[in-house]
Order: structure tokens, then sequence, then C-alpha cells
DNA sequence: TTAATCCCTACTAAAAAGGTAGGATTTCTC
DNA sequence: GAGAAATCCTACCTTTTTAGTAGGGATTAA
């Protein structure tokens, strides 16, 4: 499973704008001095979020980026994966019937794995982007 | 967060272990053969596994390991810690008045990772060893 | 026209993952 | 006592991933 930087960078610089934007775009270079993350990094999560579907940007002097829709109809795992962090826990391919290794047979292991990607996958569901605002922090 | 094969392999050899002893030490060239996976990698792996008094050894021809307690009593947490595949879903250090970026507040995104700690932490805290043996595994 | 901004591609340094190699030590069995 | 089977221990190595940096190009508001 992975969850590094990249994911955590992408959905903190969703909240910001969440949480900053009153219509305007929001620039990168914004984002960046408030959650000190380099801008050229943030640059190449943006387009991923772009892609899809995430957020919009204004070209230009003023430009910036916007949510593509309300924060409450944007889940964490949309952003997740949207920067190719996908949370897999498992070892070998879900949907073949070969297990990891090779084998004919799914592994002793294999639904304690698959379990705990419900697990996640499901947590990651449930919360919204607007549960992130600064609204919302207590 | 971590979760790679050193981690799975463990839980893997932990369950083949507890699947198949009865009574005698189980040695790793059995295990390496059973779960295909590499003896000397195996080996690296027991040696956590023992410190971490979740097995015991006995060396010697006719040698291997053994459960250290039953298997009711061993928790896949356990397991993942002791080859230091802790799950750690935040970026910042936990206990620390300090947020990750080395600001002086926690970042807007820090309690969504914390829960999601608890959530995975807490799946690893309910599963039991003894729910991966062959016996319950439908 | 200029400055701010997004857009795009390529490169790279550092760390982590996933091992391999080689030998030392212990203990059972013949 | 010799050999074989096993754990123990340390060092090294290769590949992949992460987390960026660099350098420019295109667009647009003022
Ligand atoms: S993880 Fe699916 S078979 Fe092992
Ligand atoms: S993850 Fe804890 S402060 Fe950002």
């Amino acid at each position: 499973m992975k969850l590094t930087n990249k994911g955590r960078y992408a959905v903190m610089a969703m909240a910001d704008l969440a949480s900053n934007s009153n219509e305007r775009p929001i620039s990168l270079s914004e984002i960046s001095i408030r959650q000190n993350i380099s801008l050229a990094y943030l640059e190449q999560i943006f387009i991923k979020l772009k892609i899809n579907n995430l957020v919009k940007s204004s070209r230009g002097a003023n430009g910036g980026y916007t949510l593509f829709k309300p924060a409450t109809e944007i889940k964490i795992s949309n952003i997740i994966n949207a920067v190719d962090e996908e949370v897999k826990t498992l070892n070998c391919k879900k949907h073949s019937k070969r297990g990891c290794n090779n084998k004919a047979v799914k592994c002793i292991t294999h639904n304690l794995w698959d379990q705990l990607d419900q697990h996640i996958n499901g947590f990651f569901e449930k919360v919204k982007l607007q549960d992130l605002t600064k609204q919302n922090q207590k």
C-alpha cells in the first residue's frame, strides 16, 4: 500500500483550496507558501487533479485554480486516486484467479489484505473534502 | 504509511506456522517452499519475529521455529510491528506540538491521517493469527 | 508590453524495497 | 566423531520509487 507525501500534499492543497476560495481562483504560489510545498511539485500534482476533473484552471495573471465541484461532493478517495496513490494492499491481481507468488490459488493472507483494502477505501469514500475545511476544523 | 512484501511475508509465514505446526518445530526451508519466499529473506524476517517474542527457535538438525504463544493470542498488529512495518500515516511526529513542514501548528489534514491511522491499526488489533489458519479459511 | 500564472517535459539525488552472498554456530543422527 | 540440517549474523547489492529540481513555453489580465 502506498501513502506518501504526494497524496498528502494533494489532499492538503485541495483542503487549502476549499478553505480559502471565495470565487476567485487561487494561485499555486499562494498554496505553496501557505502549505510550504514546492511550487514546481505542486504544479505536477495539479495537472493530475485537473485531468481527473477535481479542479479547473484559469491561466494568465490573476489566474489559478478553483474546485471543479463543491467540496461536499469531493471524496478523499477521488483525490488520492487522482494522484496515483491508490490504496493497494493486495500483492496479487485482485481480479485474477492466481495468487501472489504465481501460485494457482490465493494465498493464506489474501482475504486479510482484501478486507483491509475495503476498510481503508471505505474510510476514504466516507470523508468529503468539506470535512477538512477550516470551518469544520475544531 | 508502509505496507510491503516484508510485512506480508511475515504474516504469511506466521500463518503457515500456525497452520502446519503440531508441536514439532517448522524449518524455514519448509515455509520457503510452501509460501515461495526466499529462504535468506525469511531468515531476516524471523530474527525480528524472534526478538519480539512471537516465535521461538530451536537450532540444529530438526530445528526450526514454533509459535511463542497460541495463535489466538497473536494479533496481526504484533506481527506487522515486529518487522518494522508500522502503519504510519502521519507526516509529523504524533506527540509533538509542531506540524509537518516544520510549522508551529498541525496542518489542515492532520486529523484525517490521524483518524486513518486509528482506523487501520484498529483493524490490525482486532484480527488474530488464529483467524488466518487453514481451519478458519472458508 | 510586462508580469503573473498555468503548462509541459526531462532530469536527478536520495531513500527504500527486496533481496543475495557467505560464512559461523549449534545440534541431531549415524 | 563426522556430517548434515538447521538457525544466526553481517555485509553488500540491484532495482524501483519518491520527492523533488530545472528550464523553458503558452496564455492572459492589467
Ligand atoms: S495477496 Fe492475493 S494471493 Fe496473496
Ligand atoms: S500530518 Fe500532522 S501536521 Fe501535517
